[in-house]
DNA sequence: AGCCAGGCCCAAC
DNA sequence: GTTGGGCATGGC
């Protein structure tokens, strides 16, 4: 990995498998918005920037050295080799393959642990358009100014402790539905010790980790998966929702609605890299729908 | 217009 | 321990 800085600028060459279409723009993220020239301007650990990749170089736009180094890196998970990732996922089965040339410039994002946990809160019963809007108005009304670039002011992502302080009905502006209740009795439990049992479930037993996340109002097991795919480099956790379940159905025969089963026959079969799987598979059964409404999956695509 | 969405909660078995 | 109705909102 070679870095270049250049005037606020990042250019880093000889990455591979990066595309911001499918990291920005497969649902593991709702606050990055597509620019016409292809690139995606967003915040994520309270940094805005915009980021392209232009002749094999990712490029990052209102970002300095430290940042990168600080911040970016790791969000990107440039240091993952998805080549041979994709390889071994690909060995799978010809869907899995199809998927994987269909989203192959896929990276599943390092984002924060907090913002994670609430945006899938959100993301329940939802969908994405209208996750990314409530999103949105939380972090314009609860999150900190982080200054004006490419002609927006953009926030942070909603302090622990400030979420923590209000009521629901004060999160009547966001329009969140039912999930405002969750998101404050989360919010609170979450700050009875200030974040520091959230920050450390990477560092204590996975089904530890889930038992504190499954305690959470408005937590299930989807959601969790995704906290910590999403934000724990958990590679093997598999959300079910409604997409995969049917990716489980129609494409790997198992009985319709059986979650135990299915997360089985995940685990056994993906392994490790499971969740990859499981993003690749989400992307390309999302895009693949778009183009036909017949309720089932095309397999023929 | 009506079905659906990156599901979860809780009461009733 | 499992099951299913209810849920607030808006995208399409």
């Amino acid at each position: 990995m070679k870095i270049t800085e250049d005037n606020n600028r990042i250019i880093i060459n000889d990455i591979n498998d990066f595309h911001p279409d499918h990291i920005f723009d497969n649902g593991q993220c709702f606050r990055w918005e597509r620019e016409i020239d292809g690139s995606y301007t967003g915040v994520a650990f309270g940094k805005a920037a915009n980021i392209n990749y232009i002749d094999d170089n990712i490029i990052i736009n209102n970002a300095s050295l430290n940042d990168f180094n600080e911040y970016w890196k790791d969000y990107l998970d440039l240091e993952r080799d998805y080549g041979i990732i994709k390889r071994k996922l690909s060995e799978k089965d010809s869907h899995m393959g199809k998927a994987i040339s269909f989203g192959y410039g896929m990276r599943i994002l390092g984002q924060d642990k907090w913002e994670t946990l609430i945006s899938f809160i959100i993301s329940q019963n939802s969908n994405i358009p209208r996750i990314k809007k409530c999103i949105k108005a939380l972090c314009a009304n609860f999150g900190d100014p982080i200054g004006e670039y490419k002609g927006k002011v953009h926030y942070a992502f909603p302090e622990l402790e400030k979420l923590a302080q209000i009521d629901t009905s004060d999160l009547d502006t966001c329009r969140l539905g039912y999930r405002a209740d969750y998101i404050i009795k989360t919010a609170k439990k979450v700050a009875l010790d200030g974040g520091e049992t959230l920050n450390r479930l990477d560092k204590i037993p996975p089904q530890d980790a889930l038992e504190y996340l499954l305690s959470l109002s408005g937590v299930g097991p989807k959601v969790a998966n995704c906290i910590t795919l999403f934000s724990m480099k958990k590679y093997d956790s598999f959300p079910l929702d409604v997409w995969i379940k049917r990716v489980m159905h129609q494409i790997y025969g198992i009985e319709e609605g059986n979650v135990k089963m299915m997360q089985n026959y995940a685990a056994e079969y993906f392994g490790e890299y499971g969740g990859i799987a499981q993003q690749y598979l989400f992307y390309y059964i999302r895009e693949i729908s778009k183009y036909s409404n017949t309720g089932r999956i095309n397999h023929t695509c």
